[in-house]
DNA sequence: GAAGTGAATCGAAACGTTTCTATTAGACAA
DNA sequence: TTGTCTAATAGAAACGTTTCGATTCACTTC
């Protein structure tokens, strides 16, 4: 492999000079640096990251952790990241598995977009401590080199309540999802508040793991109790959707009719089931543009200001 | 942050045996090693990775390129190549962007999985020649670090004309997808190949680019066009679903009554869509599983073996 | 014409590892 | 006692950069 040693015996002139020149410093005559520019192309050169990254001490990487890669979900997100880091002379690489946490301490990137319940809080803190900057999407963590861009769960959650409620329901099946998650601990909390200021109204709950399987397990729950038309509120779509695949193969109720379900994301298949999914909306493009602009500036020493992922009804035939 | 010096100097040796202790080495006394761990530990100390890499010349990470992360296809892919790492020391990352191609002769990773047209097939054999090793998903290439695992395109394309073909049909629309893709050509070759032995059978090209609204513009034109049922292969499932789209928003046809349609890849909308697409279907997690295979044998210099993904036929009320 | 100035270039140290070679100190044999 | 061997440890070079400080040399300036 061809180094700037090399190009530089070739050009007759010191590795620092060589440095320069390619660094497009004004240290060096245009002459020299033109030549020093064009034998670099002859011989094919490509400055090797990690001996620039351990001198520099930066990658100029950032990642992007997520818990897993399937699921419906990340598409969009990572889109907008992509973007949001378009020409800030960034790249971004995507990582995912407890393996990958060690990126984070072992310097390989310049910061962190954590999607992913394997880090723990205190992980993540001890990151900060370090020095390490991070934007967290699914947590609250207060800690000057940690920045969060975080959803309107809140909102949410309400608005999909106040939805089936129009419909006149007196008994909501919720079906929750991770336990230690910080959204269901939001969206949980919304819901008894909308319980709770509801005078006749009391909710179900069935745990749930966000995985369509168990939207299944759910589904198989509330069949087995059905007496008459339920209304019921997934905590995210993928679950849904598993409530739509049961009902359809194993029983002759139909969703919408016999059961008014509702879910939280908008993924892209909750427009083409039929009836379409009434769920709750947001962009994630713009969710991950946020997160990386939040991340720039976290990491060129801007202020930073908390965001919010404001969230929309979005109504649809499987309610009502 | 602590580096094996600091560590050196807390346990009164010198930095070789730290080394050799944290690496396991059996140069070094149990005694001393057990010390110089625990005090590794106490400092919370991990290694450089960028200087690690520089010594050792790599960097234990192998790398997926994607054209782009939007789009319902790669989830279980990545799960498949993820899975096929497991536990053999490699990390995975995933890339995306014409930027990131830097990542391969920067000497970044140790290996690249390339599913991503921006990539010219020049460039590969280049990196090819420099040592880098590469599994290609979306092109033929012959070279002895480049191994290749390849769907069997034709296969598929003949199975979705045949099925069309069984309904009766004697035109065929065929909405073909990015010029330049291997994949393209593969199956559009399988289509003459069809049409040719078939004495009364024509076809139609519409030029599409895999996105679903190049999908939505064929529905267009085949709707403008329409005078008796027609039958229509999408060289993939996302543009199936743009003619979904189109179909029932824009006309009273019925989709499997007067659009026969059949796709590729098996998405899963597929199965969502009223009527099921009908479609060709094959494991993307297994393909991923077998590409990161052939990569570590590539990486470890074993031999190998030109690898194919085989496909099958859905079929669905689409068609029919 | 000597001293000073500034631009261009060079030399060397440093980043944090790994690993080759050298040193040290016991253990053992003669 | 002396020499040899071995196991444990130390020292130093190297990986490919960047960057600080030093050197050179052609010009000014007085």
């Amino acid at each position: 492999m061809v180094s700037i040693k090399d190009i530089a015996q070739r050009a007759g002139v010191s590795i620092s000079t060589v440095s320069y020149a390619l660094n497009g410093s004004s240290k060096v005559t245009e002459e020299t640096a033109a030549r020093i520019i064009k034998i670099a192309e002859e011989l094919n050169y490509v400055p090797h990251a990690a001996a620039r990254s351990l001198k520099k001490r930066q990658s100029n990487i950032i990642g992007i952790f997520l818990t897993d890669f399937s699921g419906n979900f990340y598409g969009d997100l990572l889109q907008g990241v992509k973007e949001g880091l378009q020409g800030k002379g960034y790249d971004l690489i995507v990582c995912s598995g407890l393996q990958s946490h060690r990126m984070i301490p072992e310097r390989m990137i310049d910061g962190a977009i954590i999607l992913d319940e394997t880090f723990a809080d205190e992980e993540l803190l001890q990151y900060a401590n370090q020095g390490h900057k991070l934007v967290v999407l699914d947590r609250e963590l207060i800690h000057p080199n940690i920045n969060q861009v975080l959803l309107d769960n809140k909102a949410g959650a309400s608005l999909a309540m106040d939805y089936l409620l129009e419909q006149g329901h007196d008994k909501i099946y919720v079906v929750s999802g991770p336990k230690g998650s910080y959204d269901v601990k939001q969206r949980m909390h919304a819901v008894e508040q909308v319980v709770d200021r509801s005078p006749h109204l009391e909710y179900i709950e069935i745990s749930g793991d966000f995985t369509k399987a168990s939207g299944e397990a759910a589904a198989k729950q509330i069949v087995d109790e059905y007496t008459r038309p339920v209304a019921v509120f997934c905590l995210n779509d993928e679950m849904a959707i598993g409530i739509y695949n049961y009902i359809s193969n194993h029983t002759s109720l139909l969703i919408g009719d016999h059961v008014h379900l509702i879910g939280f994301d908008n993924i892209e298949i909750a427009q083409y089931v039929q009836p379409r999914l009434a769920t709750i909306d947001y962009s994630n493009r713009k969710w991950g543009a946020l997160a990386s602009e939040q991340l720039l500036k976290l990491i060129t020493g801007k202020s930073v200001d908390h965001e919010r992922m404001y969230v929309t009804l979005v109504r649809g035939a499987s309610v009502n």
